[in-house]
DNA sequence: GCGCCTTTGAAGAAG
DNA sequence: CTTCTTCAAAGGCGC
């Protein structure tokens, strides 16, 4: 638990009871005008990317990211997101609000100001991300005393963003990297994905609730100072204290995209056994022996000797059955010597 | 290039 | 039925 002074800065997701009451309607309104949007796009069946004649009406959208240097296919997807979220700007203006409240809570330190409109443009895609849903994920912090925040709704469930496109996890941003790195991050993807098709196809695991939870809110906790440049190792320690004081109620959304990620799971890979993962590694891997405990299942005098009777159990202590071992013929001999030593001593 | 670290939860294997 | 083991993710580090 904390200690007095001690910050605990949870995850925690907004519920519909947090959000902003009145603007709810206008909110669906949006909503149902942006799937329509969407649903103009992936209509023709050939790339979810495809312009729509509304969009390709519309006037050239603001420089928010340059798509120069990217490949055709994810040069049209930024381009054709940034059309989008110039049709968004409530949005935008919304996660630049969150980022603002953020900066201004005292008991929320983890998002200052937009640092630029790549910054802008990498938050906003992590909150329409199809994976974050409803929710406001990253940003569902510090929002208290504000009031004024949109609701976040994901109007674009069935639409990749390109840091998907780019190598990058929905919800992730590369909050300082340039767009080489990114290139190269892809590069370095594509070719892994090549060598793997060599291979037999590796389905992985679905993600189970914690995963989602780390997953989510890698980003948050890392851009707190005091976990910038720990290892993942300690980070992910932190995620299993903070995961370990949400209520069962606030970890609820993430069992839902797990039992989401199940489903969906199944149903691509309907004859997929998970045990069909675990010889892979487990092969070329020295099996870490996480069980052995040198003198576990002995009798006390094994375990702790003759000269420390007093750690004995209490059976041990008065020659009784001790209660940690297990009993077979060389214990019940060695018990006899025990007792013929304890009464030659007498 | 690959295992380790570190977490939780799901699922399969073993007892 | 219970317990044990593996693997999902992340990314720096060491061999």
């Amino acid at each position: 638990m904390a200690e007095d002074g001690e910050e605990i800065k949870i995850f925690r997701v907004r519920t519909e009871d947090e959000s902003d009451a009145p603007s709810l309607a206008d909110d669906k309104k949006d909503v149902a005008l942006e799937e329509e949007m969407v649903m103009s796009l992936i209509s023709d069946g050939r790339s979810a990317f495809h312009p729509p004649s509304t969009l390709s009406s519309m006037p050239s959208p603001l420089p928010l990211f340059s798509s120069a240097g990217f490949n055709p296919f994810q040069q049209l997807a930024i381009q054709q997101w940034q059309m989008l979220i110039f049709q968004n700007q409530a949005m935008i203006a919304n996660a630049a609000a969150n980022a603002f409240a953020a900066a201004l809570s005292p008991t929320f330190t983890a998002h200052p100001m937009p640092a630029s409109p790549l910054d802008l443009f990498s938050r906003t895609m992590s909150a329409l991300s199809p994976l974050t849903g409803p929710r406001v994920g990253m940003m569902g912090r510090g929002l208290g005393g504000m009031g004024s925040a949109l609701p976040l709704a994901s109007p674009f469930p069935n639409l990749l963003n390109p840091m998907q496109l780019m190598g990058y996890g929905a919800g992730m941003a590369p909050s300082t990297s340039t767009a080489a790195t990114g290139r190269k991050r892809a590069n370095e993807k594509t070719k892994k994905a090549h060598n793997e098709e060599d291979k037999k196809e590796h389905i992985k695991k679905p993600k189970n609730a914690f995963f989602f939870f780390m997953k989510e809110n890698r980003g948050v906790l890392k851009s707190e100072e005091e976990w910038k440049d720990r290892h993942s190792a300690n980070l992910n320690a932190e995620f299993g204290k903070r995961w370990r004081e949400l209520t069962d109620e606030e970890k609820q959304p993430y069992y839902d995209m797990a039992a989401k990620d199940k489903e969906d799971h199944a149903k691509k890979y309907p004859n997929w056994n998970a045990s069909e993962n675990y010889a892979i590694r487990a092969k070329n891997k020295t099996k870490r022996d996480r069980t052995s405990k040198p003198v576990e299942g002995k009798k006390c005098r094994a375990r702790f000797g003759l000269d420390n009777q007093q750690k004995w159990c209490k059976n041990c202590g008065i020659k009784k059955k001790c209660i940690f071992a297990g009993k077979g013929e060389e214990d019940e001999k060695e018990e006899r010597e025990i007792n013929q030593t304890a009464s030659d001593s007498d």
